[in-house]
DNA sequence: TTCGAATATATCGACTCCGGATATATCTAT
DNA sequence: ATAGATATATCCGGAGTCGATATATTCGAA
């Protein structure tokens, strides 16, 4: 059908970046990417905990569990965190992913031009 | 194992961007992104011919056959190239992979800051 | 003139990934 | 009470990936 979005090494990027910048739990980043993408970039459960896991089992990202409760009262769990802080292999990985995407991006520079805010019609083609 | 490429919207955008540029057959295609992107980005057979038949079967580009004939000979068949232009369609999908490619860009820049060639050391997090 | 490399298009298939739906449980505000 | 947000996680049908493979033409060098 053609129109998905599936870019799983974006993503990759843009969440190694999150947690570099300081750790937070799955859904802080999920929460925080839609507030700094201003709701275009969405990190939905169904790839952000995969993702998660994945990153962590290849050792580029380490989780920690927290308890967060609510009242002082002593017995019951209360609701849960993992906590991710990147690692030094994660931080590797972040700075490859980084550097295949601004090679991409020279390459949309060259094939559009740079990012002229306003459009100003390139010329057709004729053939 | 985690490493591999596959951006799908991305060779989108690329492959519309060329042929907006001016029409080209298939394996020109290929051939010039692999020059412009310095051999960075390489667009195999088994993903390009797929990507251009759904690319003309959702009408965003159209193709036509060329039969290119070495010497002036008049029967055999010669050597086929299919040359393919973007549509009008198709380059409104351009735009659209523009306008996301772009938003990621400025996803990635308010992350990690925008791109400063020399690796000025971005501050570490604590907790 | 022959033979390998480049040109040119195309399919196959095992593998991986995507992402909406779904499940579960806690916490907050009304 | 109870609906909605918080928080994590899995499932699985459908889609995409890409190396390998197939076929045929043309070019250049030995």
């Amino acid at each position: 059908m053609l129109g998905r979005s599936g870019q799983r090494d974006d993503m990759e990027l843009v969440v190694l970046s999150l947690l570099a910048e300081s750790p937070r739990y799955g859904y802080a980043v999920s929460k925080e990417l839609g507030v700094r993408s201003e709701g275009r970039v969405r990190l939905t459960p169904g790839v952000l905990y995969p993702l998660l896991k994945e990153l962590e089992s290849a050792g580029l990202i380490q989780g920690t569990w927290e308890e967060v409760r609510a009242d002082e009262e002593g017995d019951g769990e209360g609701r849960k965190r993992k906590w991710y802080r990147v690692t030094a292999k994660g931080r590797k990985r972040m700075e490859q992913r980084l550097a295949a995407h601004r090679a991409f991006r020279a390459l949309v520079d060259a094939l559009v031009g740079p990012d002229t805010g306003a459009d100003a019609g390139r010329g057709e083609a004729s053939r």
